[in-house]
DNA sequence: GTAGAATGTTAGACGCGTCTAACAATTTGC
DNA sequence: GCAAATTGTTAGACGCGTCTAACATTCTAC
């Protein structure tokens, strides 16, 4: 949590990404990664620059400070998180994935965070076999049926 | 997607799930099962009514219309997919998972849920054996380790 | 049936985040 | 080194959702 708003922390984040893919950060470039328009930024960039997340001269680059820079990274790792999870367990398309991931993590409480960085840890420490669980689930998805290899679809299956 | 803001989907969920416990469901009532004041109530209601999702005569009872019921059905039903995710899958303590979901079902897309539900009844229909894969989840969240018992495991320490 | 309590509404303000229009500074290219 | 293009800022408006204060209606209990 960073105390800001979902659209303070979009901000935090566009900045952080665009330092990190080596792009000039400036006024224009945040507009443009967001959406927005140019006056909404600067308005944006004078409130986490009196907050001191950022630096900015007038006219001049915007820069994370320390606290700006660990603030992003907080906001780009519930972003990685949710977006890991919903692209490669979920099986969703990267650009819907990373849609919602920028949309649902300024909700994540902490607690779930963690939970859900684990859960994806786990299955794939933990694939379970071949084929993998994983597969399974993918089977299921597009068949909608649990495949025969699941062990409680074969046990079933033994009864009948 | 209902085409609502995020605060209004509440206020129709309320209406909803009050009406669903046999509350009368009234200003006052709306007012404290979402924690804003009474006024706020009144604007979001006259809101809903205008747009047909609310039947609601001054100093009376507020009732969804059919319009407003099958919104609300649709915000339920994305609560009860999150909610239901976080507390079996993830095994966050309900009321954090409630609090969670309350948040993000207001975000996610109509693929992501889907995804989501089917991901949940894959899981619940699929439990991979004994100790069963959640459980084995359950060690990891528990022990910090993937425990013994899955494959991946097993073959690793076959290696050492 | 009326006084007081409970509930509901209206009016008006505020914070947030966005926008457009107008103006200002900076950069570019000749 | 200046004109034009680009980029940035300021001023002012707006929509949304909330609030408080004041007023209105309805209900309750005697």
């Amino acid at each position: 949590m960073t105390g800001q708003t979902p659209s303070m922390e979009d901000y935090l984040e566009a900045v952080a990404v665009l330092r990190r893919d080596g792009k000039t950060v400036r006024v224009k470039e945040i507009s443009a990664a967001l959406g927005v328009k140019m006056p909404s930024v600067t308005a944006a960039v004078g409130k986490l620059s009196k907050e001191g997340l950022v630096e900015h001269k007038r006219y001049g680059y915007v820069v994370l400070t320390a606290k700006g820079d660990r603030a992003a990274r907080e906001i780009f790792h519930r972003h990685e998180v949710l977006s890991h999870f919903l692209i490669d367990i979920l099986n969703i398309d990267p650009k819907t994935a990373r849609e919602d991931a920028c949309r649902m993590e300024h909700f994540i409480s902490p607690v779930s965070l963690q939970r859900l960085a684990k859960f994806v840890e786990f299955v794939e420490a933990c694939p379970q076999g071949e084929p993998s669980w994983l597969r399974n689930y993918s089977y299921y998805l597009e068949h909608g049926e649990i495949p025969d290899s699941c062990p409680a679809k074969a046990s079933q299956q033994r009864k009948e």
